[in-house]
DNA sequence: AGAAATCAAAATGGATCCAAAATTGTAATT
DNA sequence: AATTACAATTTTGGATCCATTTTGATTTCT
């Protein structure tokens, strides 16, 4: 599916991988050289690679000063949140009249997926990632279906921040995921009926909630169950010096 | 301001405009040996150039056969104009709570810089471009007020669509560039009142509205007033020929 | 004659090389 | 001792070169 066959794009997805992971820290400089060899290519993939990684934000260019890891602001997190909420609300609203007896299974069947998956009554450790990606499928499904190719790549674009990536379920605690859950099926419900305005209103309190609750964590415990917290201690030494000679 | 000091920033810039003003035509091959000599520079920073304005959505790649021109649907770029409205709005509804009397005068000294440019009754020919311009500084000065830097990124990649690009003033009938400059005053007026819902009302129907009409002129006369328009009959042979060896 | 295979030309992708700029370290001067 | 000037190293940016793939055109075979 995924297969980008040139050295560049191959580089680049590896790259958006380990800076999504936080393994690359938000401010650290790319040095070319180094990522080139360890990376196992020559130079110029590469720095096509982060050309393209820069206009897609995940880094920052400065000319003559090379690339270097973009870091966001829990205010610029926050944005990010309330434009996605804005976006997928209005996903809903343009899905609606689009909505046919074989969408409505599509996104009924995710909804009876997840409940598989939650029928314990908790979240197994080794069902995290089928229901991160059933949350992924539910979510593109509707933009799918609202057949408005910018309201798509915008939210990927949202994803594009470490901490709000879709592939971080950091709800551990039960009534949350639960609750969650059960907006994707009253969305579901609401969109089969339709109902592109009540379906909006459950996915913008949806998104909004996830986002109040993400900071939430943040504040509370920089470093507890996330291990993707940009590690501030360790934004090591970047010397914004500017002199003129 | 905007002095991009290396090749591939210079040559990005350049390629963004020859694209927007749609001298180079949609679907269009670009062959890099060509362009870069053309552009004067080695075929690397054009690379690094290409590679950026893909991830920009101005140019498509696919690998092994280089990049072409992006080409948009009227139903894609109907499809930006409804992101945009929304995007417009949310910022008025953002920016209303922090509204100052400082920021409240620069929105209506950019009303009044309207009123000066339309006094006569018509807007001048050589007024055209101020007029642009302040088009533009109003808009992005709602979305600064916002405060929310995703907003103005988005809007302007929604601009990267040639045709719905904010250099394109093509309205020429008097009383709708009139009834758009008094949106503007709305919007300036309920603003500093405070009240974000209403100027995000105005601002959708503001967005809205000038998407009927580019449609309708697209409709209309495919090539009259405006030479922007992509001639589709030029659109040459693009065969996407794909065999297995 | 038409389709398939083959070969030549061209274009893309990647590696290497070189120049220019920035950073760093050192020395010299105040 | 601190700061400035200067030199050396590092790093970025651009040009050139080479390999691989694609494209097209010609030839060959059914």
């Amino acid at each position: 599916m995924t297969d980008n066959h040139t050295s560049a794009e191959m580089v680049g997805e590896r790259l958006r991988e380990v800076i999504l992971r936080g393994e690359l820290h938000p401010g650290e400089k790319l040095h070319q050289n180094r990522l080139a060899e360890q990376l196992g290519v020559s130079r110029t993939p590469l720095r096509t690679a982060l050309a393209a990684l820069a206009n897609s934000g995940l880094v920052v260019y400065e000319s003559n000063c090379g690339y270097r890891v973009r870091e966001f602001s829990p205010e610029q997190i926050r944005g990010a949140f309330i434009v996605r909420a804005e976006l997928e609300a209005l996903a809903c609203m343009l899905a609606a009249p689009n909505m046919t007896e074989a969408l409505s299974k599509q996104l009924f069947d995710l909804v009876a997926e997840g409940d598989r998956l939650l029928a314990d009554g908790h979240l197994l450790e080794e069902s995290h990632a089928p229901y991160r990606e059933m949350n992924v499928r539910f979510h593109k499904l509707i933009q799918t279906i609202a057949g408005n190719p910018w309201i798509a790549d915008f939210v990927a674009r949202l994803h594009n921040v470490p901490l709000t990536s879709d592939r971080i379920i950091l709800w551990e605690h039960w009534k949350i995921i639960h609750r969650s859950h059960d907006d994707h099926r009253r969305i579901a419900e609401a969109l089969s009926h339709g109902n592109g305005m009540r379906a909006g209103a459950i996915m913008r309190e949806h998104v909004l909630f996830a986002m109040d609750y993400l900071l939430s964590q943040l504040n509370s415990q920089p470093e507890g169950t996330l291990r993707i917290v940009p590690d501030r201690a360790k934004a090591q030494n970047r010397k914004t010096s500017k002199r003129k000679p």
